[in-house]
DNA sequence: AAAATATGTCAATGGTGCTGACGTATTTTG
DNA sequence: CAAAATACGTCAGCACCATTGACATATTTT
């Protein structure tokens, strides 16, 4: 393998080559970033980014079932059990059986589970505050639009269903909890 | 643990809390599906995202060192170790001595390393030209704008000594390679 | 000659994802 | 009512990627 090696080669990739360097590096970087924020309050609780999704979704989305969930992160029962057990054994998020079909667990977060939730998103949503800074409605629009479009059209319809999710105009309400 | 359980909490985490869930959001499901083309391409090779950061970057900067490389992607020795030693054994990166200081590794692709990087940037790039559509210039700027403002401040010269990473006028080359 | 540096490597660990299989409670179907 | 389907939980095992700590080697600096 040694020998067959062909030579190094000495100059480096750029958007000559027709692709667009620098918003992938800068979504790299902004994203990686992004995470930094609560993972560092997450590792205090001895909890993973894991957890954090299916907190976050849990109080986005309160009364969701199991499958549901399973729905939107895109893992597997498996994956998920781990995760939602240490949850609910910590007290942040509580099952409720199903009131139609009792087979059903239905997933709330508790007051601990919400105040989490809101400490893990606040950093979060002061970073993007600030670097929204400077710029105006419609710069704020065409990020949105942008992000928008970089998902799957297929699961556009994940943020669609959440409260105020969507860029849209109504919005409205989750489905009448509370 | 069971019996102190507080009440579920049946409403939803809003806006109205004061936090941005709808870039929160879209963020979260933009990276993951922007980030979901190139793991398609890499699980034929056996590879994972962290084969795609190093090639990426090793295609970027030619010539940087295994203690350069760490400093870019801030993980460990060890953990760079095992994916560095299967890139260069599949023959996409090639080892050369620091000609000044001859304990160094310069990293270079091969031929073989820049087509595996083109081919895993591509579908990523015509990602962000098609979620660019409809939009004019201000708008191409704002994002970038936004998305250099969402990297931490000090680690924003990482992308300043990419060629043509910063959104800045000259950019110049790297660093005379070549 | 001794200390510092750049790299490579070994062993062990943790978090998070996966598959497959199986058990239980509950609802739906025939 | 009995059988099948569904929702969930759990067990065992595997893979990937990251971690820390310890140590070896070659090379450069002091």
């Amino acid at each position: 393998m040694a020998e067959s090696a062909s030579k190094p080669i000495r100059t480096a990739i750029t958007s000559d080559d027709g692709i667009d360097f620098a918003i992938i590096e800068l979504f790299f970087f902004a994203y990686r970033d992004f995470t930094s924020d609560p993972d560092e309050i997450l590792a205090d609780y001895g909890f993973g980014r894991a957890h954090h999704r299916v907190l976050h979704f849990v109080n986005r989305m309160p009364g969701l079932t199991v499958a549901e969930l399973l729905d939107v992160l895109k893992i597997t029962k498996q994956s998920l059990a781990r995760v939602l057990k240490q949850l609910i054994d910590t007290g942040h998020v509580i099952q409720v059986q199903g009131p139609r079909d009792r087979r059903q667990r239905e997933l709330y977060p508790t007051a601990k589970g919400r105040a989490l939730a809101l400490a893990l998103a606040r950093p979060q949503s002061r970073r993007i505050h600030e670097a929204l800074q400077g710029g105006n409605a419609a710069d704020r629009s065409a990020i949105e639009r942008f992000l928008k479009a970089m998902v799957n059209p297929e699961l556009r319809t994940q943020f669609d269903s959440l409260p105020s999710g969507g860029a849209g105009p109504s919005a409205g309400k989750t489905d009448g909890n509370q």
